[in-house]
DNA sequence: GGGCGGCAAACGTCGGACGTATCTATAGTG
DNA sequence: CACTATAGATACGTCCGACGTTTGCCGCCC
């Protein structure tokens, strides 16, 4: 393996050194080869990893290019990953939620404004119009917890959570609250984080969003067990 | 980008659909190149990415086997990416350390057993031991907060800050500490997290955790505003 | 000045070859 | 019978060379 993890991890010191900023354009692959030291399938092996990881932008025909390096494409592969956690795993990752989302959510009551809570109540307004779609109701708490966090200003933080709010989490999530009626009761919960934020009211915020977790947490739960039978 | 990337889905979606259980031998390289009908070159590089992800692991003249996907082998890879970002977003993570810790800090103090309070004792007469070396007290701040977080039993949390922890921001903070004459100080922090945690006060620990980690925020500040005008 | 066409550069994919590590089954030995 | 040593088969690691396709760019033409 030493060949091919050599040429990852001297090319990402590049970077982190500094040698490669963002933006900048790496060898050919045939130069890049000999000036590592092994061939050129070796040499594509590692971008590709680099690649995946969205740290390098490969242009066919052009060349390949250091991405910006901004943690929204970093921390893109957190979402894949979380993608394949498994069963019980599943509610440590709700755990995480639970205590990160809160404080979040207390964080953009204070910074949030007008327009994003402009924005907000049009995604609640489409999510009570569509309370019989589970496919459009999935898209739209996506939107909603996203434009929430956001409104923090923190990417870094944004990231994180939309990774750890995967798709495959959030469906079985919604399939429980669908198959319990409950997608109504959980619509209110959206409300009431909403009008907290719209009274900048920190820590009604932070105590409707754990609420609103907690909730979600249940259903996980009750997926889970319903899967577990079967 | 087109027969690489399928590639790479297909593997993950077997994986995901429970086709390849964890610790799933995959067929020989060429046989799964056939059957995805694309050469062994790209097949190799679809498996690379998967390696690094820490979703396969490849064992030479043995075979291929899907990992135990346990969430410390899938978060490794934040680790990494984190090591990737520059300046300023590195307040950011610090931002999200300063919102997950504490929290989580005051959860362990609820969890925490005698055996890690004891280990947590050692560390940290460890840390006052080095108190002058700072590759050791990097060494035993890290062992520090990933005994109290570990401490949750929530493996998928620990993972997560330690990826947020990582080796560069720490290092930058202690650089900044012990040129500032506060190691000493930040030491005795350390131990109020041990005493909250020892008395199992959940609110204490939170509250000690903030400033812990307010602490080294105010000092990877001062080391970035430091590094900006160089 | 602008649009069009062709050339060169660079990545995408393929096929085959050979080296090397690992596992296994077999034969041999005490 | 149990254990060891060895030979073969299996599978990944690396390299090389070739050709297709895409993209960018520059010069030519209108």
């Amino acid at each position: 393996m030493a060949l091919t993890d050599d040429a990852i991890a001297k090319i990402r010191s590049m970077i982190s050194s500094g040698e490669l900023p963002p933006g900048a354009r790496l060898p050919p692959e045939p130069q890049l080869a000999a000036q590592m030291g092994l061939s050129r399938s070796g040499v594509r092996e590692a971008v590709k990893v680099l690649e995946s990881a969205r740290v390098l932008d490969v242009r066919r025909g052009d060349g390949t290019y250091v991405t910006s390096l901004a943690p929204r494409l970093l921390l893109e592969g957190l979402g894949v990953a979380v993608e394949l956690l498994r069963g019980d795993t599943l509610l440590e990752v709700m755990e995480v939620r639970r205590m990160l989302e809160p404080v979040a959510t207390g964080l953009a009551a204070l910074r949030m404004t007008d327009a994003q809570l402009e924005e907000l109540g049009q995604i609640l307004a489409d999510m009570r119009a569509a309370a019989d779609d589970a496919e459009k109701l999935i898209q739209f708490d996506t939107a909603f917890h996203h434009t929430v966090i956001a409104a923090t200003g923190n990417e870094t933080l944004t990231s994180l959570l939309d990774g750890l709010s995967g798709r495959t989490l959030r469906a079985r999530v919604w399939r429980g609250l669908i198959e319990g009626n409950a997608a109504h009761k959980t619509i209110d919960e959206h409300h009431a984080i909403y009008l907290a934020l719209r009274s900048r009211d920190q820590l009604l915020a932070q105590a409707s969003a754990l609420m609103h977790v907690n909730t979600s947490e249940a259903w996980l739960r009750t997926v889970l067990a319903a899967t577990a039978e079967t």
